[in-house]
DNA sequence: TGTTAACCGAGACGGTACGTCACGTCTTACA
DNA sequence: TGTAAGACGTGACGTACCGTCTCGGTTAACA
């Protein structure tokens, strides 16, 4: 007894025949690839078999669209980090401080320990470390990227600033703090005002 | 190789009766995790079956000792990390830019790779952080904190510098862009020593 | 070759409007299957799927003409075998060891495969047992069943023969030794001869 | 959480270390297979998993004992089929009717079913066809054979019969009649006394 | 001469089962 | 008691087909 569904709504460019793919499928997937990461306590438990059981949807139709389960994962991050945080563009300070704060915010609670999950896939596949790179690293890093170059052009920050390194600066001891908890005896109170100071500290101008 | 051998060095303090662990396949694991890792691809790919067979050793004995891959795996990695480097003490940027670069070594051409498959187990198991923190991360912090309090003590940094967040700012960067390649516009090449510089820029006295 | 061409000849009566049935589509699948049998070894192993690609033709133009595998490798069985040998009508015995030794043609060599495959659906499904006695079993039988009661008539056998018994004393043994090779000390050369005259001795008048 | 069983009984002559394999399982999977052939319908939907499922036992168990579910199916036939009934050897007849008999037990209901969907994996596979022959056939025509052979040196049977033809008629017909109901025109009442006075009447001296 | 209804290919859908692999536990015989 | 070997129940893997269901596009008989 099969289940006759009601859903067939493209989400995909194709021009070819055959019946396109539901795009109720791709949003139950990811949905349930959330609810599954919420719920369970570990990430590299999720098992596609658990995904598609919950998303009520066949395990094909899953490998169908992805090839394995970090692909899937990075779609999943990615939904779940939702849009960027656009700076007010004040001051390079707060600007920093908004965008470094906004990777701690109570949604992305469980970021971190799916990013962690991630991160084996992304060393071992040098395509996975690039499609992660390019679909989530590197628009947020764009952003950051357009703060410290104004501060430059508009005198605020050196101008002899590295810019590139500057923002491994920034983005690295928050990673590995917010992500890993690499130094408990920095405090989490106040990280992003404290980490934007001392990194200002050697850039002004 | 069938038969237990002529083996039975006792490796830890017991005083029952009953045959002493075998000092020689404590060895003969440890070696055939990191055989596996240098020949394999990737590194959460190693299965225990995989060591036990490679070390002539049953599973039996494995689980005996560590209680899961994972922990095994943190012992594989601080043998491979080796002794930890003592700076010269000439100067605290000097002393930094070795400790840094000690991170890059040859040697440890694979350590980003099994590290970045340890992360989610650090980051699920509270028991799993304290461990790896405890015996390879603090050992190697307490180093570089002590260069940088002495570099506080003679003057040669700022007096009310934030050692910790300091010590965050030098290693943060190195993780992710050594272990993860972060930033794929900063290059390899004087990668420590422009670090320390930008970091020491704002904390010199 | 996307786009349907110019076939278009119906095979069965409809009167309705609409596109009638290809014929050419039937042809198609029915060669698909036989091709299939011949190429591959096993004949269970058939799936609609390699039909449906072999013979250029969608899943569903094959599930619209037949309810399921086993229907179809039916007609396909039936198109192989070909058309029933007409016994020349010379002597009883002749006559029988003409039908017999026809079931062993060299076009037949797969034959048995096929069939032996065949027959867990004929012991499921009655209704496919009896759509393959009518249209395979019984027409063959009914030729078989001639040439016994006009051997009855002549007098050349019995006059109280059982000839239903008759029937399945011959058609048994060349059944499951051709198909099924019972009996590996029973020759091939010769067998229907030998059959027929040891069912004959005891049938004789 | 894993069960920890108490059976440990070896079952076949290993020699070897490791721990040995569990009658009690064995005894389980058999049971089994005979218990779904006996509720379910089809026998050749019986699917390894239901029957690992059913056995409480894990697909691996089974797999390690035999290669594939037909050779699973042939262990359950065989066990199904039970001892072999030994002829009392009053006479030709009598034993050949007690033999024939013994294929249409109620207790082999649905044996015909079972074996029907053996067959597409005996002809398939040379070995396969083997195993069965050796295991479950020879040994019944073995039986066959030496009530056959008695009846010549006796007298009773003519001196030039072909023994082994005999037995394919005998066996033929019963095959193909109680397993495939092949002739429906053949009443099942009395159909072993009718079939051996039939091939005796062509047989005796 | 348009409807109109059934056909066609392709292929996605929710499923089931496959046979393999590794898990972590256990049970042997031997040392 | 420790050890090597290996069977145990469990469960996920990724693949192959199942039979059903859209799709966009023909194709003929009917209106």
């Amino acid at each position: 007894m099969t289940t006759a569904s009601v859903d067939a709504v493209a989400d995909q460019d194709r021009k070819g025949p055959g019946r396109p793919r539901s795009a109720r499928a791709d949003e139950a997937i990811i949905e349930a690839v959330l609810e599954l990461l919420s719920a369970g306590q570990s990430a590299d438990a999720l098992s596609i078999e658990a995904v598609a059981a919950t998303a009520g949807v066949g395990k094909a139709t899953i490998y169908r669209r992805w090839p394995n389960k970090e692909a899937l994962l990075i779609d999943a991050v990615t939904t779940m980090k939702g849009p960027i945080p656009e700076p007010a563009g004040v001051s390079v300070r707060d600007d920093l401080v908004t965008l470094l704060a906004g990777m701690r915010t109570k949604r992305m609670h469980r970021y971190g320990k799916v990013t962690a999950c991630l991160l084996p896939e992304l060393v071992k596949s040098e395509e996975m470390h690039k499609v992660y790179q390019a679909g989530v690293v590197e628009p947020r890093r764009d952003v950051m990227r357009g703060v410290l170059r104004r501060g430059v052009e508009s005198g605020e920050l050196r101008a002899d600033l590295d810019v590139e390194l500057t923002l491994l600066m920034l983005s690295g001891p928050a990673i590995v703090q917010n992500m890993l908890r690499w130094n408990p005896a920095v405090p989490d109170e106040g990280f992003a005002e404290h980490l934007v100071d001392a990194v200002l500290r050697g850039a002004r101008a």
